[in-house]
DNA sequence: GTGAAAGCGCTAACAT
DNA sequence: ATGTTAGCGCTTTCAC
């Protein structure tokens, strides 16, 4: 068994609470006694079990993140902004993958609830009405969803594929094609109600698709068969899963087929061709559903008063 | 405040005692007093408390991954094996990223020490002294790190780098270098060792440097002017940078200088041209990391036993 | 099969 | 400034 409180109190002559005082309170302690507990801690290797204080505090110092797929080049620059503004307010950030799995995914937020104080849910695959009920047990901040009375940040996707398509349509491109993503998808649902809206393009939608290069490679037949000049792919990954299946059959990027990806990922930068994508702003997404989470933590919001002078007020008679 | 044990208990007319049964030992408690209990506590929503078991029991069914680096293509795949050995014996798996940083790598060791049951750590940099330390705390599998005893799961990347320097050999080169890894790397020497002792090839030694684009890219111009022929780097990320960078300066590769890899990452399959490089069983690794630190963390291997029959026995007197 | 009670490691009033 | 006491939510003897 590891050494507690307990051993320490013991071993330097005073009290649990002194001891749990020095670590957590180390001003409400008497200097030298904390200097000879700090030293007795030190040599018997005591380190506060976080849990059990989290058991009474309410508060673990813990974030989680939770996104579908780690292997996804999308969410690296997330997680990493996630972490440092995470680390700069003194904040562990732990995180887990579903595996695009939707019963994983609720499974996860229940393992995290208790020793997390919030989850940051990135691109979650759950259907609203189980994400209602996971938002009772524990704060958290959704991602690429939107949700009634969840605090959110999602980027402007729709926008972005406007600006897809209608980059095709300027090169010429009657008909194309959009690739969609997988069903759980808010953000492939977003593409597809955008590109519905864009005028003078014939557009076949095919899909769902697993969001990986496997789900672009799959449909390259279609492509190739659906006599479409142009593509959108739900993101890089199926994008550049399109190209090299479209390239083994014969069928040359951008030469007889134009694909744009979404995410401006690292793997599409480093990819020839060149990949042309839609770029997401993950950092900031990242950076900004953390603050967000520990801004909704905060026990509340505290909103300024100030006096109001008028005429009810004077100085006492007899002062002039 | 969430709903506790006490909550159903009062509810369901039982005890407390009885609604832990119910969810920890089942068959303890009379079929139709726990359906009415679980009825109960479905009802009020109510989730066991993993952290206040875990204070009692111990074991809190989670396990911890440290990486120096999720944007690192290396990882996902070890990862991703390791969530899915961890699921198949019912555990969960959470991730951190270190950023490099030995001081955070302790640190987060620190955080997961009470909230989860054991340990990955992947490729450390901190140094030995300080891991022995560590060890001390909580159990862990070290990947791609030798310390003794502690159980570790490493990749035999000094044959790989052998053998890339032996395929540069063999295409005729001679003058070559080495573009090593960050300090606190054991891969990183490994490597180092392994080419000092492949004969006919002389090896310029290049670092330490960051294990990214950006540490490929920062030697470009050393490696250019040195008139080496052939590179060997620490990683695939390195080498693409260095790639990338040397084709910037008009040197072409392959055809002024070959450039070899460790990780066969996507990341290199995708890039052009495609990286030669030394594939690492890097799915196998997190694999097999994760059974053996749930086996070390099984309180005891049960060795079977079984019966001799010699002559001592027989049957009663009486029976024929 | 179920209840009573002690205790896991820690913090937080309340005393002194 | 320090000690006392009562829990946090749960499991686990020990009785009955």
């Amino acid at each position: 068994m590891a050494v507690t409180i307990r051993d320490v109190a013991h071993a330097s002559g005073v009290h649990v609470s002194t001891v749990s005082r020095t670590f957590s309170a180390p001003h409400m302690v008497n200097a030298e006694t904390r200097t000879r507990v700090l030293a007795v801690a030190e040599k018997l290797g005591y380190r506060p079990n976080r849990a059990a204080r989290a058991l009474t505090t309410g508060r673990t110092g813990n974030l989680g993140l939770i996104v579908a797929d780690l292997a996804n080049p999308f969410f690296p620059p997330l997680i990493k902004a996630a972490q440092a503004a995470a680390r700069g307010q003194d904040y562990h950030l732990f995180v887990a993958d579903t595996d695009e799995n939707p019963v994983e995914e609720q499974d996860l937020v229940q393992a995290f609830s208790k020793q997390v104080d919030g989850i940051v849910l990135c691109s979650p695959r759950s259907s609203n009405k189980a994400l209602e009920k996971l938002a009772e047990t524990i704060p958290f901040v959704l991602v690429n969803r939107r949700m009634r009375g969840v605090p959110t940040v999602v980027m402007d996707v729709a926008q972005g594929a406007r600006a897809a398509m209608g980059h095709l349509a300027g090169l010429g491109h009657r008909r194309v094609a959009l690739v969609a993503g997988p069903a759980g998808s808010w953000t492939s649902g977003e593409i597809r109600r955008a590109v519905a809206e864009v005028p003078g393009l014939d557009t076949l939608v095919i899909g769902p698709n697993a969001p990986t290069e496997e789900g672009g490679a799959a449909v390259a037949e279609r492509v190739a068969e659906a006599g479409v000049t142009g593509v959108l792919a739900y993101n890089d990954l199926v994008a550049i899963g399109l190209i090299e299946a479209l390239e083994e059959r014969g069928v040359s990027v951008p030469g007889d087929v134009s694909v744009i990806g979404v995410d401006d990922s690292v793997t599409g930068r480093l990819h020839r061709p060149k990949l042309t994508t839609v770029a997401m702003p993950a950092a900031d997404a990242g950076r900004m559903a953390v603050d967000l989470l520990i801004k909704s933590m905060s026990a509340a919001t505290v909103l300024e008063t100030h006096l109001v002078v008028r005429e009810s007020t004077a100085p006492p008679k007899g002062i002039p």
